[in-house]
RNA sequence: GGGUCGGUAACUCAGUUGGUAGAGUAUCGGCCUUUUAAGCCGAGAGUCGCAGGUUCGAGUCCUGCCCGACCCA
């Protein structure tokens, strides 16, 4: 990148080698930090000034310096470690002279420094330590952001995400909900039985779902691979190997558009459960959410975007059908021809490709512009077309339908989830009309069917039901983020030019 | 891909009908030993996203492009 040395940066840089050349280190890596600024406030929370003052202990506590007023011959701080800030107070008379000076001409906003000494209380009532000894641990050259309104411009956020860190504390407990979360979900599953398992990411032919794969290419095998749009295929072959319980939560990646809701890798759990059908996993789908809901409220409901969720179960179980007449208004006879579809879509302004033949797909976009909105509390959507679910075990009442649900939440799709089709006969007719259909579709692609995965099936695949879930779409929910991008770390953006 | 809005100092933001580019924070110099957006005095700091165009003169008007946000596909 070309120079940005700004006056500010030039002036920082010449001080600290100034300071460097006079032997301060500017990177030194000897000071062990034996306190952390949150544990202390919370331990010392009660004390007053005269049981502070009859502690002999000292503290000692690395941060970055957040913030200084200068007295003259004093000087309050704030320090920012891990769990928080503190305030420390530098006095000339306590330190001496000389590093006092030091302090006041070379520590500047943004450096981590190190400090010891004893806690007090201010006349303010501000738990304080008073500087005994002060290191500077290493050196900022860049300035940080505004003290007051911080880092507010979202690109700077995500593109310098540890400036966002540094700065918000809001997200920092994004983050560190995002961890808890997963760590819940990876902890009930093992609690469960089912084996935590990894399976490719790089996969010759991808599968598991419908989306535009990224390509790849491996030099010493001579052969094009793509990142798993899914892990699907292949946790079901676990369940052929004897695996009866298996999760997998790990990166998708599909290239496709960028919104609030869609980033190119995501975070996805997939979950199967041999001898179990889709109507099981409702249950545990219910009970996954409603235990996220408790811990992390101690209650049954959140607010997501000013809307109140709440988590209790039952929750409605609606077949898709049904949902499209009652929820969607669209009236019963038109969803039985193509024609009436097109005609009822172009009247409501529902953008649709006029080219498609396959009905469940034309169903499925009435469905996303008419339902899915109006879907605020967690629903279960039942019962979906065959032609739209090739995975999914047929009804055995209604072979047109799968037995399968997604799960909604604040107008988004969170969880979709079947009982498996482990027919190798039915999957594979299944995989060649997908095929026909994405020739048709789409002539540069070259689809392929997993042979091997048919005939994993053919070994006999227990009857079972698998499910996944969106979890970054779960985290946006629990921490009430309005884009998918605050709740990655580093979300996909253009290079910087 | 289309629409709307935005990009001005390190950060947060003003900038009038087109007339020499501003504030606060941060920085630098000075004063100040219980402040917390500390205070007071002074100073420096800009490729106004980029490239063209109109004009005597463009941060401002026009065109194209780049980056981002939101909505739509």
């Amino acid at each position: 990148m070309v120079s940005e040395e700004s006056q500010v940066l030039k002036l920082r840089r010449a001080k600290a080698e100034e300071l460097e050349a006079s032997g301060v280190p500017l990177f030194p890596n000897n000071f062990r930090p034996e306190d952390k600024a949150g544990a202390i406030k919370e331990i010392f929370a009660d004390y007053d000034q005269e049981r502070l003052a009859q502690l002999k202990a000292t503290f000692k506590v690395a941060g970055r310096l957040m913030a200084k007023r200068d007295f003259g011959k004093a000087v309050f701080a704030h320090i920012q470690d891990e769990t928080g800030r503190i305030q420390i107070f530098v006095k000339k008379d306590e330190l001496g002279a000389e590093k006092f000076k030091l302090f006041k001409k070379y520590f500047d906003l943004g450096d981590i420094v190190g400090v010891e000494g004893p806690l007090f209380r201010t006349k303010t009532g501000e738990l304080t330590i008073l500087v005994k000894e002060l290191v500077l641990v290493t050196k900022a050259f860049r300035p940080l952001p505004e003290k007051y309104h911080g880092l507010q411009d979202v690109e700077l956020r995500y593109r310098r995400r540890y400036l966002d860190l540094i700065m918000n504390e809001r997200v920092r407990e994004i983050f560190r909900t995002r961890t808890w979360i997963i760590q819940y979900l990876r902890q009930y599953f093992s609690s469960q039985g089912f084996l935590e398992v990894e399976t490719p990411m790089m996969q010759p032919i991808p599968g598991g779902a419908t989306a535009r794969p990224f390509k790849t290419y491996h030099h010493a095998l001579d052969q094009e691979l793509y990142l798993r749009i899914a892990p699907e295929l292949y946790l079901k072959r676990l369940l052929v190997g004897g695996f009866e319980r298996v999760f997998e939560l790990n990166r998708n990646f599909r290239n496709e558009g960028i919104s609030v809701q869609h980033n190119p890798e995501f975070t996805m759990l997939e979950f199967y459960e041999a001898y179990a059908t889709y109507e099981d996993l409702m249950t545990r789908t219910e009970e996954i959410f409603l235990g996220l809901a408790k811990e992390l409220t101690g209650g049954t409901k959140i607010t997501y975007q000013g809307q109140e969720i709440d988590f209790t179960p039952p929750w409605p179980r609606i077949p898709f059908k049904e949902a499209l007449i009652q929820i969607g208004r669209v009236p019963e006879e038109v969803l039985a021809s193509r024609e009436k579809i097109l005609a009822f879509a172009r009247e409501h302004e529902i953008k649709l490709d006029e080219r498609e033949q396959v009905l469940g797909k034309l169903w499925a976009k009435l469905f996303d512009a008419l339902v899915e909105p109006k879907l605020i509390q967690p629903t279960f959507i039942v019962a979906f077309p065959v032609d739209i679910s090739p995975l999914a075990r047929r009804n055995e009442e209604n072979p047109e339908v799968a037995d399968r649900f997604e799960l909604f939440i604040a107008g988004r799709e969170i969880a979709n989830a079947f009982s498996e089709l482990n027919d190798p006969r039915d999957q594979r007719q299944r995989f060649e009309e997908q095929l026909k259909r994405r020739l048709a579709d789409d002539p540069e692609i070259h689809p392929e069917i997993d042979e091997d995965f048919i005939r994993a099936l053919e070994y006999g695949m227990p009857p079972a039901a698998g499910e996944g879930i969106g979890v970054d779409r779960l985290v946006m929910l629990f921490t009430d983020a309005p884009s998918i991008r605050e709740v990655i770390l580093f979300p996909h953006l253009r290079s910087e030019r």
